[in-house]
DNA sequence: GCAATTTACGCAAACGGTTGCGTAAAATAG
DNA sequence: CTATTTTACGCAACCGTTTGCGTAAATTGC
C-alpha cells in the first residue's frame, strides 16, 4: 500500500536541520548554497527516494503542460490521425493532450471548454461540432488566458487562429483529371444542406466545372441524408437518368462506399460504366477490388500538427513578458487528390 | 487582452473586508456565516465574475480527476474504440482522459508512465507494447498510490487489474461453423513468433482442431511478418500446396486483406475455392465485396471501459478512509465471431 | 443582571514548492 | 585590526482554496 507520505522538500529539510529553501535550492545546485550542504542535500533526497511533486510546481506556476483537444468523433479515421498529429506536437514540447469528443453535439462541446477550463489547460485545439455556429464558449477562454486554435472544421470568422484545408486544390485536380481522360458529364452527390461541408462542395463543384467549361446540370446533382439507405438512393437516382452522368464527384468515402455497392447490385462496373471520385481518402481503398479514381485528401495530421506546433508557440509567446503580440495563424492547406486509377 | 488576473477569493474578501476563510465559506452556503454576509459574498462574487480556481483544490485534495491512457496505436481502429470507451466512462464520472500512445516502444511506454506519474494522473489505463515483458515502471507507480488496470494486452502476471479478451470462444465458433458447413482442412496464417498473440492463436488453433476431430498439418500452417509482401507470399505458399486448405484462420484482418487480394490476384474466388475467418473485426468488411466468413470480434469498447470503470471504482476507494481493499479485477471477456457468410 | 450558550467570523496552517530580501558569519582588503 | 565584501543560509510571502480552532459579540436562559 506504501500509504506513507511521499517525501517533500519540508522532510529532507527537517532531517537535515536546514531550511526548506535551501533544500530546494540545494536541489538545483543553485550557486548561493555551500558545496558541502548541497552534496548533503542531494545525498538525502537520493535516499528518501525524493522527487519534486511536479503539480505544486505547475500550480505555483500556473500551468498544466496539458492542452485539450476537441475533436467530433474518435472513431473517424480522420480525426484519430489528427489526435495522432496533436500528440506528436505535443510530446516534443513535452505537454500532454487531454482529449474531448463532442460527438457533434453543441452541448457537449461547450460542457468540454467547461471542463478544459476548470482544468486551466495551457491551450485549447479544436474542431467544431457540425452544429456549432457561436462561438462564446471559446470566446470566454480568452479571460482566462487560455489560447484556442481550430483545424479543419473552423468557425467562419476573421480573429482567430486556424489551419484548414482548401478542398478547391484537390476538386480541380479531380474534374481536370476526369475531363482528361474524357468525362464531360460529371454528376454530384452532395450532403445534407444543413452542413457547411454540403455549401462548401456545391460551391467547388460550380467552380472547378466553370473552369473546364462543362455546363450544369440540376438533373445530375443529388443529395444524401448520409444514411446508408439513402446513398444508395442518390446512386440509384442518377443511374436511372435518361443520360446518366459518366463520373460523379461523391460527397466522402463513406458514401462512396454504399455507392459502390449499388452500382454493383446494378449490374454495373466501377472505372467502366461510372467512374467516382471522392473526399476523405480513407486507408481503405487500396485493399478494396473497386476504387473511386481518386480520393481528396485533406491531411488531417498536418494540419493537426501545424495548429498544434502554433498553439505552443502562443502559449510559450505567453510566458514571456514583454514579447510582442503574434500574428494570427490563418493557414490554409491545399487538399490533394490521391489517385487511385492505376490501381483499378 | 484581459490580462488582469482572475478575481479570487481573497479579492472578494478585501471588498468587502472579510477574511478569505469567510469567503469561502459562505461561498458554500455554510451554516456558520451569517446570512448577510453570505448574501454579499454571493454578489460581489458574481460581479467579479468569480470562479473557484480547480486546479489549486485538486491540488490541495493531491487529486486532479485525471486519468491517463496508454496505448500502441490511435491509428488502429481497435484501439481509438477503446480510447473511446474510456472516454465515455472518464465523463460520466467527471474525469479528464490524458492519452499516450506508446507505438509499440517500450522506452516509449516508460517515458509516458513516467509522465503521467509527474501529472499525478488519479489511475492509469494500459494495453502494453508489443515489446513489453517487464513491469516495473508500472510497479513504481503504487509509490504514488496510482492505481492501475490493464486491458486487452495484459501482463502475465496475477497480481495485476484486468480485463482481457478470450479468443477461444470465438476461434471456437469460427471452426465449428467452417465445420459445419464442411470444411476439413483449415490452415493458419499466423503472426510474428515473438509475438504472445502469435503462439496464443496457434494454441487456440490447435484446441479447437482437436475439439473438432480434426488431423493436424503443419504444411497447412505458415506465418507471416506482418508485412504486405510477407502476407502475400503466406497465402500464395498455401495455395500453392498439393493439397492446399480451403479455409484459413489469418491473423487479423489486415493480414486478410492482402490475402484476399492474391487470391483474387490468382484467379481464384473467395468463399469459393477458399474461405476465411480473421481476427479483429475492422468496420470495413461490410462494404467490401470479398469478406471473411466471419471476423473475430475482440470488443475494444467493451474491455476499455469496463477497465475504467474498475479504475474509478479503485480511484473512489481509495479516497475513502476505512474501506476495505478492492478484490483484483481480473475479467476477462469472450471473444465473438461476427458472421459475414450472408453478406458473401 | 449575570452566566451560559450561540452566532458569526478571523487566524493560521496546510497542500509542496520557489524566490526576493535580509543577515550573521566568514573571508578578504587595505 | 577594522571596514568591506562575499558566502551561505533562513524568513516569509506566494500560488488559491479549505478547515480546525479560537474568540468577541450577540443572544438566550433564569
Amino acid at each position: 500500500m506504501s500509504n506513507n507520505k511521499l517525501p517533500t522538500i519540508k522532510e529532507i529539510a527537517k532531517r537535515l536541520n536546514v531550511s526548506a529553501s535551501t533544500v530546494s535550492r540545494a536541489l538545483h545546485d543553485h550557486p548561493s548554497i555551500g558545496l558541502v550542504t548541497t552534496m548533503r542535500v542531494h545525498k538525502v533526497a537520493k535516499e528518501l527516494g525524493y522527487e519534486a511533486n511536479k503539480m505544486a510546481i505547475y500550480f505555483k506556476e500556473r500551468k498544466t503542460y496539458t492542452i485539450g483537444v476537441i475533436i467530433p468523433d474518435l472513431s473517424e479515421p480522420f480525426f484519430s490521425a489528427a489526435l495522432t498529429g496533436v500528440e506528436d506536437a505535443a510530446e516534443a514540447s513535452n505537454y500532454n493532450v487531454i482529449i474531448g469528443q463532442s460527438l457533434d453535439n453543441f452541448e457537449r462541446e461547450k460542457k468540454i471548454v467547461e471542463n478544459m477550463k476548470d482544468h486551466r489547460v495551457d491551450g485549447v485545439l479544436v474542431s467544431l461540432t457540425k452544429e456549432t455556429s457561436t462561438y462564446e464558449h471559446f470566446d470566454s477562454l480568452k479571460k482566462y488566458n487560455i489560447p484556442v486554435v481550430f483545424f479543419d472544421r473552423v468557425p467562419n470568422r476573421k480573429d482567430i487562429n486556424y489551419v484548414a484545408c482548401n478542398l478547391v486544390s484537390g476538386m480541380l485536380q479531380a474534374i481536370t483529371k476526369l475531363v482528361g481522360i474524357g468525362h464531360s458529364r460529371i454528376g454530384l452527390i452532395n450532403g445534407p444542406a444543413k452542413l457547411a461541408a454540403t455549401l462548401q462542395r456545391l460551391e467547388i463543384y460550380f467552380r472547378c466545372l466553370k473552369e473546364n467549361n462543362l455546363p450544369m446540370d440540376q438533373d445530375i446533382i443529388v443529395s444524401t441524408t448520409l444514411a446508408k439507405a439513402d446513398n444508395k438512393k442518390a446512386i440509384d437516382k442518377l443511374l436511372s437518368l435518361d443520360e446518366p452522368p459518366t463520373a460523379v464527384i461523391v460527397f466522402n468515402d463513406y458514401v462512396l462506399l454504399d455507392c459502390i455497392a449499388a452500382v454493383k447490385a446494378a449490374g454495373l462496373v466501377v472505372n467502366k460504366d461510372i467512374s467516382f471520385i471522392s473526399f476523405a481518402n480513407l486507408p481503405i481503398w487500396e485493399y478494396m477490388d473497386s476504387v473511386p479514381l481518386g480520393s481528396i485528401e485533406q491531411f488531417a495530421n498536418k494540419q493537426s500538427s501545424m495548429a498544434a506546433e502554433f498553439l505552443f508557440q502562443m502559449i510559450n509567446n505567453a510566458n514571456k513578458p514583454n514579447s510582442p503580440e503574434l500574428p494570427l495563424l490563418q493557414h490554409i492547406i491545399d487538399s490533394e487528390m490521391i489517385d487511385y486509377s492505376s490501381a483499378k
